[in-house]
DNA sequence: ATTTATACTGTATATATATTCAGTAAAATT
DNA sequence: AATTTTACTGAATATATATACAGTATAAAT
């Protein structure tokens, strides 16, 4: 799709946020009055360069026949999904992401802030299994017995969580993978998150 | 909120197909053409008894200034999850809807038809666990391997697949369990549909 | 170097559209 | 029994709206 200018994107956004807001599309005079142009044929000429590169279609002699492409139309908001990388955090930063998966607000319990493709199976017996995406809450309050992303330097691992005193136990669900044990004051240790729900694409 | 008339409905209906459609509300001339009405005003009317029973908003002297209300507004679809029952089939009826969950079309790689609860373990070794919701994509064309919703008489499960010649195999993944032999023309013996995905709501 | 696209103002106008008024008739409420 | 709601036709109209035309100016593409 070609891509778009400023000003262009301006008056999309301004189509998308009129439609939000009132359920249907702006006429010209309505997108002048929300940018401040001053002539209808301003957005008219908009729209028609809008139209042209693919961004909306318009019925033509119809009030409002604003339509936006499929493309264009928001459906619903994306989540991200991160690799279980052995050495890097499973930041949001761009390079880190496998791509979007559409989200649904009420599909857990909790809301989350991404989904961790999983690597290995050191949580088998807690049926997490290679490749299911668990759905991460970033925070660093966490219960004994929550499924956690902890960080020890470069290592990012999904474990069970066990805190003690001053004493922290990472468990797997795997009778042939071994318990971490650290310290709650050591460098480099960090929860990043706890799991609150799963998907599994078979 | 207050019940319409069949009238009302068919012109609810008839909004909403036509949003659906271009992408912006019908003007009075738009519903008459699609609902054969004669006069503007029939349409007008019906719009303001809408409008008084809740069903959509209408702001004034904007042309199609027709908005649906939050509660008249279909958000996205719904998917049943329905209960593995020990007796009785895992039917779309609705005493047999455990609840209805929001659905994102891509959320998994094949489309489904409902959601399955899992109950025991006898899986466990497939990461499926207790109360997990299975995606089940009601077909009887499946593969060896692959997790399938078998009924035998009122007796319903979730297993593995295997078929060889006129003999099938549901395996289970858990050696707790055991697996089951059935010949293919062993009357009360069906497929209902396949696993195609899973969701876990920690 | 010339054309095309971008980014507007300003005016004008045919028509698309909401909306009111005047009726008719049956069904549902009060 | 009287009133309100439903369900329309039919005509009239003010105005909301798309859209064309005439300009001006800068930037980008060919």
């Amino acid at each position: 799709m070609k891509e778009l200018t400023i000003q262009q994107k301006k008056v999309l956004q301004c189509i998308k946020f009129y439609i939000k807001k009132t359920g249907f599309p702006p006429t010209r005079a309505d997108i002048c009055r929300e940018l401040g142009f001053k002539s209808p044929n301003a957005a008219e000429s908009h729209l028609r360069a809008l139209e042209k590169k693919g961004y909306i279609t318009i019925e033509n002699g119809a009030s409002r026949g604003i339509n936006l492409t499929e493309n264009t139309a928001e459906k619903s908001q994306t989540i991200p999904v991160i690799g279980l990388v052995a050495a890097g955090s499973p930041t949001l930063a761009d390079e880190n992401i496998e791509k979007h998966i559409p989200y649904q607000e009420s599909l857990f319990l909790s809301d989350f802030d991404y989904f961790l493709r999983v690597k290995g199976l050191s949580m088998k017996d807690a049926g997490i299994m290679e490749d299911d995406l668990v759905a991460i809450k970033k925070t660093s309050e966490v219960r004994n017995g929550d499924i956690v992303v902890a960080r020890i330097d470069d290592e990012v691992t999904l474990k069970y969580f066990h805190s003690s005193g001053n004493q922290i136990k990472l468990i797997p669900a795997n009778d042939d993978f071994e318990e971490i044990y650290i310290n709650k004051e050591t460098e480099g240790f960090f929860i990043e998150g706890k799991s609150v729900g799963l998907i599994r694409e078979n």
